[in-house]
DNA sequence: CCATTATAGTTGCATATACAAATACCGAAC
DNA sequence: GTTCGGTATTTGTATATGCAACTATAATGG
């Protein structure tokens, strides 16, 4: 069934989840082949363009709860991709050697998953989605 | 910080997560009075709409997983808000008593939330916003 | 009529995420 | 300089969800 067919389609709960799960599993796809999720390899693409990036800074930019963010340090870290410093309260958070080996290969999966979605949805209708999609997310800031 | 002023704002995964988040988050509260996830209330709905309708349809309305359908429904069996019969293969979930005298505050709920977010996003533009995500989503089915 | 295949549903397990509480540190005011 | 509010991060716990494997039933082809 198509999600313009449910009952509820009209409701935007329901269209902004299955749009996103669809959008996920796309993604996963894409970055099946360096065994991350999406998430975690936009983490590591952020820390690897700003090393020493704080855990405070990646929540605000992934919009993220910080509790969600050290999760996602610690895998990484488990896998030996980045690494944790401590001075007093503050935590930064560094790509390590093999982390840094990693980017070029973040990035093709990137750039896969741009080609994918555009070529399914048309690079300009892609582009309007996510620039109206980030508007309304704005919008529903508190 | 804004959505749209993160370093990856331009990726559809991104943004469509952070949207369906903050959607989510006001669905949430909309249905908070009645106790049940966003999720669990569609379903019921949906049950309380069709009654006797079968996982697998429920599966296809709420664009989910079967199994996840199967957690639902037990969850709302076990507040006495439905309950499944079995022939042979195949179950079908109706609403108890319990649960149809919960639909109108449910539907108080669903009101709600349509009322908050076309207050905040215009009733235009979240309409066409809608339409927009539900075609998008359609496109991403494979 | 049996064997195979397809369908409906459930269960086990894993994951991402959130919230609330706890911890640890910093800075400011008295 | 000590207490106290604020900030950064982590930990404990709960939730929704998915995938893969499994069970049970139905249907179909020989």
């Amino acid at each position: 069934m198509k999600t313009s067919d449910s009952k509820y389609c009209k409701c935007l709960y329901f269209t902004a989840n299955a749009l996103a799960r669809k959008i996920e599993k796309l993604a996963l796809e894409s970055w099946s082949r360096v065994s991350l999720s999406p998430s975690h390899a936009y983490l590591l693409m952020l820390v690897a363009e700003k090393p020493g990036i704080q855990p405070t800074s990646l929540s605000e930019h992934l919009q993220l709860q910080p509790s969600t963010i050290t999760r996602l340090i610690e895998k990484l870290e488990g896998k030996k991709l980045l690494i944790r410093t401590y001075e007093g309260k503050i935590t930064n958070v560094y790509p390590t050697p093999k982390g840094k080996d990693l980017l070029p290969r973040l990035h093709e999966c990137l750039h896969e998953f741009y080609s994918r979605y555009s070529e399914i949805l048309g690079k300009d209708e892609s582009a309007r989605l996510v620039q109206n999609m980030g508007k309304i997310a704005d919008k529903l800031d508190v």
